[in-house]
DNA sequence: CGTGCGCTTGACTTTTTTCAATAAAGGTGG
DNA sequence: CCACCTTTATTGAAAAAAGTCAAGCGCACG
């Protein structure tokens, strides 16, 4: 069951099954519920986590309440490394969105098996780079996009996904997808409205949409 | 000329003679003059760099042609290992912002370095989970928080950084300063005339604050 | 069958940007 | 050293974008 997970995951690609064996050695089952905590900000990190199975919400919390999601990561994505190599706290909050199944990988022991398996270095190098290159995509966002702006680059991104389908099927609550945008519910409610009435896209059900004006966008 | 500028980065710290003589084996210098572009966005990227003098910003660019400024790196800092690891493309523009000299190193040679010494690995995992960590950061202010709020975090950031004192010097322009907080000269320029009304801050020359009403930031 | 939560809509307020004009500062060449 | 030109900073008035508060609807779930 562990061994599974780990091979299943992009970190852990290309490795040895010696290296599979001692990830597996390592490695603790933790489970949650849904809406359970699994770390706060500010909490100290003595290890990192893959998702085995359910979903797990990253986010940033303001003192008035609202919430800036980071991520949403599902089967196969790890998270919370990088207090694993800085060496303090956990820079956000982590939720389980549904009920969740983790491997845990203590801190110390990971860093043993990388010192001896540079592959596994460059892969944690890799995964990374590739979260920086996606928060610099959120930055970009949040900072030189207005909300109509970061919805249809949202929407473009999830069709993409789907092979370029013109058909959206939001697996996630609007209230979350505002906090993915970095604005409240009202007001993507109010957009995506307008969006309708524009004729830019077309409400075809609860949480899917089909884009009809894909230039605009 | 090389290897000092290599002791002298943290991301090459506590490693050996051979190392050092490794890493200054595969650098080449590059010089630019201010104003002169490093990379832009989507550039294909060979390397990374490191600054030896002088100052790099980091920065996205909208279509519009506003500016975010995600980073600006000092001498010791390096920047654009993303591409180097992920295999893709620079995610951002760089830019030099007074005469800069650089120490480049090129991605396949730095790598078979990697391979062979993991503290070095350990270190650009310890310094790529720094980057997220302040991206983190800027998501937080740029989502959560209103310019007033930004500047605020940004003085005392600066006054920390300078053993707490209440005097804040700005070493870049009042520009680039709106650019790191996500606004625009315009806004900063009243947020500063405001803020030194309320008496939380006074002006005492061109680019020297001093901290009144700490608490209040 | 009621309660609650997610979603929508309206009216209003606040924050920020835009546009335009002006003032001050810095560097260059005569 | 000064005149000139470019860049940087400030201020005002108006517009736009987004957020707050409040109310109402509908659907799911106990």
């Amino acid at each position: 069951m562990k061994k599974e997970t780990i091979k299943a995951s992009p970190l852990f690609e290309n490795l040895s099954e010696q290296d599979y064996a001692n990830l597996a050695a390592i490695a603790h089952i933790k489970s949650y519920k849904r809406g359970e905590m699994i770390f706060a900000e500010g909490d100290e990190g003595t290890g990192f986590y893959i998702v085995g199975q359910g979903k797990v919400k990253i986010f940033k919390l303001s003192p008035e309440g609202k919430e800036q999601i980071l991520h949403i990561f599902s089967a196969g994505e790890p998270f919370g490394e990088v207090p694993v190599f800085s060496g303090h706290c956990y820079p956000a909050y982590a939720e389980a969105l549904a009920k969740a199944e983790m491997l845990y990988f203590p801190r110390a022991e990971f860093i043993s098996l990388i010192k001896n398996e540079p592959s596994l270095a460059l892969n944690m190098l890799s995964v990374l780079s590739l979260r920086l290159k996606r928060f610099t995509g959120l930055i970009e966002n949040l900072s030189l996009k207005e909300v109509p702006g970061r919805l249809a680059a949202y929407l473009l991104y999830v069709s993409t996904a789907n092979n370029d389908t013109d058909d959206v099927v939001l697996d996630i609550s609007k209230g979350q997808l505002a906090s993915i945008l970095g604005t409240i519910p009202e007001t993507l409610s109010r957009i995506l409205t307008r969006m309708t009435k524009e004729g830019i896209i077309e409400n075809e059900g609860k949480r899917l949409y089909h884009i009809t004006n894909r230039d605009y966008l």
